[in-house]
DNA sequence: AAGCGTGGTGAAACGTGTTTCAATACGGCT
DNA sequence: AGCCGTATTGAAACACGTTTCACCACGCTT
């Protein structure tokens, strides 16, 4: 019974995937969505409160991707630095596969709905800990699963600084600010800026 | 004969920011905001692309404002860090005295329309110069007008990495992840971070 | 002064996100 | 088996961004 529900909500969030690779954002209409995953209209609205929302939704699942293919190979090198562009190259070469869908995540993701902001920090969250991660040059597994890194005040601060940045230039990306190759040049000397500002002083503050 | 245009295309701005600051970016209908406006919704249209457009109009007129008011009293501070972290509270207590006008107006920057993408250049610019005459502590002025400082590139890559990070804290601002002094906080606390990182290796790259 | 072209007008129409509602299907309980 | 509550359905309706179009107004040229 439950399980229905979940693997109806599963089909809509696949179907809605499916569409925004081939046509971004606009072409992800819900009624194509609804009948495509096969469900009424209605249903998709008892399991998601808005497009926004939906699309929320098949970022997180996307970004359990991101992380499963993170512990298969996590970003090697011998810097931090190294490190962390290994890192921003590996999300920027899996949103290359599929821009449409990138851009349609982000948009969703950037669009402000109040009702997101949980969502969204989890998000948010995710991806510092892969940050932190690959600062350390080692995963913090448990069961198999990413865990929580425990990061110390003075990683926190490193992997939000460059988790904004990155976040940031996304956007600027998506709307055609910037290429892909010139997104990770920024991110390079950006990173190499931040990570220069930490080192020293430990304890920061 | 082109001052009717250009008179009519600021009525309709100014409406929409009215309508903005009442009630966020739904509020901004646009059949109301070319009545209010006493135009016709055609008119409205031949003016600007799409509702994302009006209000990327009404963010480069608002910053028109906030230079004004940067230049009539800018940060000061005795160090790098004071003043820029008094500019980032001139522009949150500019937003916080309409934070529905400021909220639609970043949802409109960050839609990732690609039709926006230089007018969004061309703002990131104005933010990013007043960033680097915080730093320097000094205006560059021309017949009263903000210039171009014409920043190092040391200069440059600082202003960049504090505006990402501003921008990225100002979406999570605006869909409620965390409140006006979080984000002064954690604005601070970056900026000191990225500033920690320059000083030093000035030829940098 | 007459005509032209550009911009404006008003109204209707379309597409799509979102809501609503009465009717129905279904799993679990008695 | 029969009943109940909840999930689902199908369809219609609504709101608003966006487009279209036939017609009008006005300044400039001839």
């Amino acid at each position: 019974m439950a399980e229905q529900m979940e693997e109806r909500a599963r089909r809509i969030v696949e179907t809605a995937v499916e569409l925004a690779e081939e046509g971004g954002f606009e072409a992800v209409r819900l009624r194509d969505v609804a009948s495509h995953a096969g469900v009424a209209l209605g249903t998709l609205y008892r399991r998601f409160d808005s497009k926004e929302d939906l699309l929320v939704a098949a970022l997180a699942m996307e970004t359990q991707n991101l992380e499963a293919r993170f512990v298969q190979r996590p970003p090697a090198g011998a810097t931090r630095l190294e490190r962390v562009s290994a890192y921003f190259s590996l999300v920027a070469r899996a949103m290359l596969r599929r821009p449409n869908l990138a851009r349609a995540l982000l948009k969703a993701g950037a669009s402000g709905d109040p009702g997101l902001s949980k969502k969204m920090a989890a998000y948010h969250e995710h991806i510092e800990r892969m940050i932190v991660m690959s600062l350390r040059g080692e995963l913090s597994l448990e069961e198999g699963e990413l865990a929580d890194p425990v990061p110390s005040p003075s990683e926190m601060r490193v992997a939000e600084a460059l988790n904004h940045i990155w976040f940031s230039l996304l956007v600027g990306w998506a709307s055609g600010l910037h290429t892909q190759p010139v997104l990770l040049e920024k991110m390079e000397s950006l990173a190499t800026l931040v990570l220069r500002g930490e080192g020293r002083t430990e304890q920061g503050e």
